[in-house]
DNA sequence: GATAAAAACTAATAATTGTTAGTTTTGACA
DNA sequence: TGTCAAAACTAACAATTATTAGTTTTTATC
């Protein structure tokens, strides 16, 4: 009887998807039936059929879309003229706002990707190890001007990446920290972790 | 036809948890089937009803038998008499010890929790908050001892617990790192977040 | 070798899964 | 108002799920 009815900026396939997005989120992909997302919408499950291809497809579409913002947004530090201190700097505050402000889409594609049907999941497994090298690459240039101390690369990237991800576990349950000082001192933690002393 | 083999200091019950957990890591607790748990011990999947209750039971003994160590450990550091920066590290150590050495249930435990029923899930929730409120106590009193900068004790708490709880899914692919390594250059990446300038 | 318990088996359950086929309803525009 | 496509529906599918019942095999002990 309902309809899917578009939001102001978004197709009906769109509102599938971000429905998906909180029951996936919320129950995991493969324990979130087609069934629950058409009720959450109001609507039977084959309907949802005329607007998505398949089940792993709205995974799919949800987790290349974020690899796409992250990897944007590297390339962009990567080709800026400044301190690699502050690149960095700029690049945890960057995660720190993806995960306050998106949490539910950026938390999938970071604990549901590996329920990714190939030949996605290799593609998506090769971005993601593609970022952390070029993260690395960058953490090692800063030792070498002597502007971060003598980290493993590799150890500070997954330390700093891991601390960041694991937000959305705990800024969902109970009650919320104020977003500004979350990205405040977190930033503050993990640059104090990197920086040589004395500066 | 086949036997499930208790090994030399584990029952039946145990073979069954420790594949089970094998699973359950690698394709998540609802994807993984009581039919692929058989198959992978050998043996048809009513048999496994010989000695478990349910695949609900093996999740939950995961999840709590974990819970127990980690809060044991935490206790034994609360009665000890030591600096709390002393302290703290033992405990980041601790965690970096056993996502190392135990990554599979430490996993199950800190991911696949949500899948509890009730009236566990409700029970492993509480367990979790009190440890973290626990944890930030101690690094409140290590603000007021002047051990420790001026941070948010549940940040950073979550900025530590986080980082550690990220590890297997780095560690496992790919080239390892060596353990020592991970666990030194991690412990004073977090350590130096924390401690105040100048010590 | 007989006995009894432990642990495997086969067969079957009802429920749920993602998805397809075919049909009816809706809504925008002529 | 009639037309046509978009989008909903119902019914059904084969596959898979966790689990139970009932039976047979294995193993240890006498």
């Amino acid at each position: 009887m309902a309809k899917i009815i578009p939001s102001e900026n978004g197709s009906r396939k769109d509102v599938i998807t971000q429905k998906a997005t909180t029951l996936f989120r919320k129950k995991g992909f493969p324990a979130t039936s087609m069934r629950e997302i058409a009720e959450a919408i109001g609507v039977e499950a084959p309907s949802l059929y005329n607007h998505i291809s398949s089940k792993n497809d709205i995974l799919k579409d949800i987790c290349f879309r974020v690899a796409k913002q992250y990897m944007g947004n590297l390339r962009a530090e990567e080709l800026k003229n400044d301190s690699i201190l502050a690149k960095i700097e700029r690049i945890i505050r960057f995660h720190i706002t993806m995960m306050v402000d998106e949490y539910e889409t950026v938390y999938i594609a970071d604990h549901e990707w590996r329920h990714l049907p190939e030949p996605f999941l290799a593609d998506f497994k090769s971005q993601r190890r593609s970022y952390r090298s070029r993260l690395a690459a960058l953490i090692e240039e800063g030792i070498d001007r002597g502007e971060i101390r003598e980290v493993h690369p590799m150890i500070a990237v997954h330390t700093i990446l891991s601390a960041i991800n694991g937000i959305d576990s705990w800024q969902r349950s109970g009650k919320k920290i104020d977003p500004v000082l979350l990205e405040d001192n977190m930033t503050q933690m993990l640059i104090l972790g990197l920086q040589k002393k004395g500066r």
